[in-house]
DNA sequence: CGACTGATTGAACCAGCTCAACTCATGTGG
DNA sequence: CCACATGAGTTGAGCTGGTTCAATCAGTCG
């Protein structure tokens, strides 16, 4: 409940601060965002709802299966969602990035569980009031929807990559998607940022870190790309796309 | 445009006729699909946007990456949704049954091919005329958003399937989904009907006909299930719950 | 510095694939 | 009615892409 100092780092998992009605108004992602919809006196009512948080990396935000009380923004900073086995076998069903939503269920509980990845910065929403909200508004409705529908054509491409590529294919496709999505929140830059961990991409991809390890080792040696801190840098398009199947 | 011979078994792919605003009330999957939302004159409405038809067995519905001008509801029988590589790889990423809804897309060209498995019946709208009756019609919107949120909630459980899971655990938990599903539109039986090929069951689980075929065999051999024509009946569920991960 | 955590590399192994043969229906036409 | 073809499913035998296990390397932090 107290105000967030918004350029400090603190040391606390979150930080807290509701709405005051003109933090949404200068929003870098919300054009970006399902947000994009919404002008003026609507923009100020969802500012009113939004808890805008701090998350430090490696906070979980919710697990699988929990009530599924709030749904987030993204606004800065990267996360991942993922689903466990019984016997700690994880998969990753994707990551948010800035702009993305999440958290969105029908059901009661969540159906994967979310964690921080980097330092980041969120806007968190009851459940209830974003729905009702949604009601109200048919411009939301219709990007809520939308993006849903963006998510399940993402999760079907996601099929393919699992169940019918080779290790070399998913991890090409997989650098060339980030590399759109940053693209499309205005990163655009032939260096890929990789903010989540080899192990991440592996339970992502479907396979072990060692193999997503050896897989990018080798793409350095044939000059396809160049590894370096916290991404790997394009060197030849033409050969990464080649190599998507 | 003519009529069709609702008892016949036409050699033609296609037997169409426009409703007359008396079909949907007495349709035996509405309660299970998107057109549960709608009552009396909205359902003769929507009957009126109709074009009832039956396809026999093996014909393309549509082709993935063509124009998106329609949309269906599966009457009876079942459809296959998947997606080609360049090099005839195929990654089946559903399979419609009798309720279930095929062709939403938001994009202009559909997203998968699909294609009639057995003799089907069907439901066919043009996109714009259901698009629009959505605009106009709250709850079959809120229907349209559940199904479809639905429909992203098995794609990741299929994620960690492709993913995560061996082939004795894909095929276990197809079964039981099968089963359930089955279930849900009220046949509800030990013997689980299979109309789809194994290779259909090999694309949709991401392993090859022999793998399935050899691992349905071994449930047979270890009593978990007795393979019947066009089916399994599962004799053990504990067993089959228990090879599920 | 030593203690971690994450990433890389090597070597042996194995689950599932590939290739090939065979079975078992179903259909067809002479 | 049989001969034969065709499509689907099963089974075997050997192979391999990716895993597993293990060692090493490279930062980073207290």
């Amino acid at each position: 409940m107290n105000a967030m100092h918004s350029g400090s780092r603190s040391m606390a998992a979150y930080c807290e601060a509701r709405g005051n009605g003109a933090v949404c108004a200068k929003c870098g992602v919300r054009m970006f965002s399902i947000c994009a919809a919404l002008e003026k006196d609507d923009l100020v009512r969802l500012d009113r709802l939004a808890r805008h948080i701090s998350v430090a990396a490696k906070t979980p935000l919710f697990e699988q299966g929990q009530q599924a009380n709030n749904v987030y923004n993204v606004v800065s900073g990267t996360v991942r969602l993922f689903k466990l086995l019984s016997d700690g076998r994880r998969q990753i069903v994707g990551f948010a990035l800035p702009g993305d939503f999440l958290g969105l269920s029908l059901s009661e509980t969540y159906a994967y569980g979310a964690e921080v990845i980097d330092d980041a910065k969120l806007c968190q929403f009851e459940r209830d009031e974003m729905a009702q909200f949604a009601e109200d508004n048919r411009d939301l409705l219709h990007r809520l929807y939308e993006f849903i529908s963006h998510e399940l054509t993402i999760a079907q491409d996601q099929m393919v990559i699992l169940g019918r590529l080779h290790a070399e294919e998913r991890v090409a496709v997989f650098l060339l998607n980030m590399h759109e999505r940053f693209a499309r929140i205005g990163r655009k830059s032939v260096t890929i940022p990789l903010p989540m961990l080899r192990a991440d991409i592996a339970d992502y991809l479907g396979l072990t870190v060692e193999t997503v390890s050896r897989t990018i080792s080798r793409m350095a040696r044939e000059k396809i790309i160049l590894v370096v801190p916290d991404g790997v840098r394009i060197l030849d398009m033409e050969k990464l796309k080649a190599q998507c199947g």
